[in-house]
DNA sequence: AAAGCGGGGCG
DNA sequence: CGCCCAGCTTT
């Protein structure tokens, strides 16, 4: 038997039940999607479920104010999907009456869909003859195939592509696509598959080559980059002071303390010297206290925070200007945050 | 072509 | 501790 006809065989029996999967919505597709890029389904499910509630329909998500979008979407990552989610979800609303795009070509257009999501919705919604290739693809298509070309370099993306567009079953793609990354995810798993149990295995390349444990072949790793932040908890009894983070970089849109970054692990000594710290603090008199002696190390995929929270009680805070503003003690979790003020918020308030 | 962007789970 | 996850955008 062909190849997707063995797959989507597999896929009818051996599927996991999901939300999106109930539904050829556009709108809930494309959520769908988005919150799965880069993130395992049983990460993203509670984010989508609570978008889908609090935003039933493209409108809703569309009216809503940014930040309440960045609340929803904190913790999740990668936080340029909330907001291209976002001006996307106002495009389709304002500019399209509501109705999503409704071919590859013109959802390729939409912020924040890329080829692979444009060809998701493409096939599941609208039954257009496009393949996806996701991770789960390319590790599938490299093992049965046996095609070691690196995934993560131009001539990679361009051979996969092709593959997968020659073995897609252009008369079901809706459930085709969504039966090799399904295979890829429970089956064709990156660690120890379970080759004995595969309905795959009397055509599969890497398994007759005993090549499974080295496909696909992913390019080196980026060195990690090592970054020193000391936050500063300036608060009286009822206020303290919030930045957003704003330019380029980690987080944007996200808000923090205050931040003093270093070159090197600093001294209090020496942080009194930043220039943050005298705006902010002037001449008045304070306590402070270093939350944790030790750092907290934050590990994000491409550097390591090293981060010290000190904290300092004020009688009255200075007249702020942007980017930093006033908060009530109370009103601090409103904020949409990472994950490393977050933890910190929940410990200390 | 390469770099930048999060957080979590698993062996 | 390294790898990978229903990738996209910017440089």
């Amino acid at each position: 038997m062909k190849f997707g006809k063995k797959l989507i065989l597999w896929y009818l029996e051996n599927k996991r039940s999901m939300p999106w999967r109930e539904t050829r919505d556009p709108y809930s597709i494309w959520l769908s999607e988005i919150i799965l890029q880069q993130t395992r389904v049983a990460q993203g499910l509670p984010y989508y479920l609570s978008f889908k509630s609090a935003f039933p329909t493209v409108f809703d998500l569309a009216a809503a104010p940014e930040e309440k979008v960045l609340k929803l979407w904190q913790g999740l990552g990668y936080y340029s999907r909330a907001r291209n989610l976002h001006a996307t979800a106002k495009y389709v609303a304002d500019e399209l009456g509501g109705t999503f795009p409704d071919s590859y070509a013109s959802l390729l257009l939409l912020k924040g869909v890329g080829d692979y999501t444009a060809s998701a919705i493409a096939s599941i919604c609208y039954d257009e003859a496009v393949p996806v290739v996701d991770g789960n693809v390319y590790r599938v298509l490299s093992r049965y195939l046996g095609v070691a070309t690196p995934i993560n370099t131009t001539q990679g993306v361009k051979e996969f592509k092709q593959l997968a567009k020659a073995l897609l079953e252009v008369k079901e793609p809706a459930t085709y696509n969504q039966a090799i990354m399904e295979f890829g995810a429970l089956q064709c798993k990156p660690q120890s598959p379970d080759c004995t149990q595969c309905v795959l295995d009397s055509d599969c390349v890497a398994l007759k080559e005993k090549k499974v444990g080295e496909l696909p072949v992913k390019l080196k790793k980026q060195k990690i980059k090592k970054r020193y932040f000391s936050y500063l908890i300036i608060q009286t009894n009822e206020e303290t002071i919030l930045q957003q983070r704003t330019g380029k970089g980690i987080w944007q849109g996200l808000y923090e303390f205050p931040l003093v970054e270093t070159s090197a692990p600093i001294s209090y000594e020496e942080l009194k010297k930043a220039s943050v710290f005298t705006e902010l603090l002037g001449a008045q008199t304070y306590e402070l206290s270093l939350y944790k002696e030790e750092a907290v190390i934050h590990k994000l995929s491409h550097q390591h925070l090293y981060t010290w929270f000190y904290v300092v009680q004020v009688q009255c805070l200075p007249l702020l200007s942007a980017p930093h503003q006033k908060v009530r003690l109370s009103d601090v979790e409103r904020y949409p945050v990472p994950i490393l003020i977050g933890n910190f918020i929940e410990a200390f308030f």
